[in-house]
DNA sequence: ATACTTTTCGTTAACGTACACGGAACGCAA
DNA sequence: TTGCGTTCCGTGTACGTTAACGAAAAGTAT
């Protein structure tokens, strides 16, 4: 096993002192051209790749992370995923010289996005991980960050082309193609289904969009589909709407192309509804109780926490200098859950913990 | 943000030096009875906790490894997975002053396995991960390592109270109970199902027998059962049993509890089979090739290279003193993989690379 | 030639930890 | 008193890197 090489041993052999590697290895200038080729050649025959560690150890400044993610104001418990993942992160930096702030938004209001990025100062930030939930509010923002050379990674929602380093989530449109496959597997005689948006406000992301796009896309014509927009932020609801939908017709598969599954299992559970294949997203509390009880046949996941901790770890090694500057997209397994396999995703599970 | 308190923290507030502080933080003796409370009281109020950087940093010996795990001698492609996460692990820890040994041996033949652990110095190693595929010949061994303190992971096949720190492996009964959920959502009519153990010699590990267990105990009554035992290592075979078999009668459930689902769907598809759910194990390309190809329905997979990356972190982490000494039995999360989401399921994918 | 600037490079003190070494203070025996 | 052995603790160097500082050499202007 051979020992690596260090700077020490670079400088040795260039027959210059490790103050000069240093400069050339960091672009710093004040060095002789020629002095310069030889180091880099010495450089490159060797493989020298940076002791990370030591470079940690090192480093004056310490890097700061803003983290911009929603929460659960509009009392949706999914956003709390994302953030065991982050903490999990910050963990693992915390021997490192680090730093971070968590900017939290609420989800279903786009003006409490604004607000927020408004009070982010991004200037004193060396990286920024963001989920930008509304895309023309987030444009701005982003303007800002490309302007001040400062490198942003996003989560569960993608902008393309936007130059952020790197993106963690999932493909909804596929993600709605396999719930679809799965509802056939289901459904044999009647092929009744119902699509059942819920939010605040009705503001539905491009990705809930998505996933029934991709449902619809694969269910098949053999399929009637009734699709439900339902706004929770009216206390009546959701089981004002689903009782009216349900009275009109029998549906015997239920598509519900985000978190809140569980709340048309508490309203199927509570009106004795049975035989229905329920098939939702994440493996919230709420919904992962339904789901052992029969009440939801699959949910579809997508490793929120492993997204967020993933995508720290991008900007960390990325300021460190160790990864390339190519953009990295990254998309999440569509994990297949059912009442057997579910405890075996948990973050527990995932962390060691 | 607070900064993170430091030896030389502690040993200002002590009013000592560093290297007091040291002494008891290793318990090295030669350090006053009352100093070493004073010091252990101002570390236990500041919650200290050692810069795992600078301790890799400063380490005098380097970390040596030994991993002994099958390799593709029997022609069986799954165990270059777990090299893939081992791999992965050494690229990570090159950074710290880490030292690897790889020893191989044929997952089926007891000999070579016996032949190769009286090949490993135990006493020149820090740590070994281990894949006790041969129960009674890995315990002699087993014992060696307890006698000399060596910690010990296990991977893939587990060993109760066998003194190692962890394991990584997969619920086997489990897996098969989620493949026999699987089938009864094919299956609806005719319910005859065929499992087909395949090895070398027939030897066929407890891991495989679980799989069965778990299978039959879930599929239910009305399912009409039939199980074949195959030996690998005829050159005839499987195509000469599995043709007596499906002659006798017509199977639409074929369940292989092993890797070598892609040998039945190669004689499957070359027969023109078809309207078969097939289910097997593992994402190897063989397999993959077949499930987009429409001839293995599902295949459940175990993330070997997870495992494998996690074992050597968990070794690493001990002999560096993080962890705690308790045991960490990890069971890896029962991927459900279709052919709509096999392509989220790489090593690239979950390696960033 | 003098003074002053620029280019080019070496030196050095950190970062937090491990560990060898040496030295002060004390006890005890001669 | 001297000599010697313990006990207890501080100092110094090293690990690989960063980056400030300063100094030598070379160039430029007067």
């Amino acid at each position: 096993m051979k020992k690596r090489v260090s700077i020490k041993d670079i400088a040795t052999l260039a027959g210059v002192s490790i103050g000069t590697v240093d400069r050339v290895l960091h672009n710093r200038g004040e060095v002789n051209a020629e002095t310069h080729n030889r180091i880099m050649q010495i450089i490159n025959e060797l493989g020298y790749t940076p002791n990370l560690q030591a470079k940690a150890l090192s480093m004056k400044k310490s890097l700061r992370f803003a983290v911009i993610i929603p929460d659960s104001q509009d009392n949706n418990p999914y956003w709390q995923k994302p953030m065991d993942g982050i903490n999990l992160a910050i963990a693992e930096l915390s021997n490192y010289n680090t730093n971070f702030n968590i900017f939290h938004f609420d989800a279903s209001s786009e003006q409490s996005f604004i607000n927020v990025l408004a009070s982010v100062p991004a200037n004193e930030f060396d990286g920024v991980l963001l989920c930008p939930v509304f895309k023309q509010a987030a444009l701005q923002f982003i303007q800002t960050l490309n302007t001040q050379q400062i490198p942003f990674v996003f989560i569960d929602v993608n902008i393309n082309n936007a130059g952020n380093i790197g993106y963690f989530g999932q493909d909804a449109f596929q993600s709605g193609v396999i719930a679809a496959r799965l509802m056939q597997k289901d459904i044999h005689t009647s092929r009744n289904v119902l699509i059942v948006k819920q939010s605040n406000h009705k503001i539905f992301s491009n990705h809930i969009e998505q996933r029934v796009a991709g449902f619809r896309n694969s269910i098949g014509n053999d399929y009637r589909i009734t699709e439900l927009e339902i706004d929770l932020s009216d206390p009546q609801e959701p089981n004002a709407s689903l009782g009216q939908a349900l009275k009109q017709q029998q549906f015997n598969g239920i598509f519900i192309p985000n978190t809140r599954a569980f709340r048309f299992a508490d309203f199927a559970s509570a009106q004795g509804l049975k035989n229905i294949c329920v098939i939702g997203y994440d493996l919230i509390d709420e919904n992962i109780d339904h789901l052992k009880k029969g009440n939801i046949s699959y949910l579809l996941n997508q490793r929120p926490d492993e997204q967020s901790y993933k995508a720290i770890m991008l900007l960390f090694n990325y300021l460190l200098g160790q990864k390339e500057i190519k953009q990295i997209d990254n998309y999440s397994p569509i994990d297949i859950i059912i009442k057997e396999n579910v405890d075996y995703y948990s973050h527990a599970n995932w962390t060691n913990k």
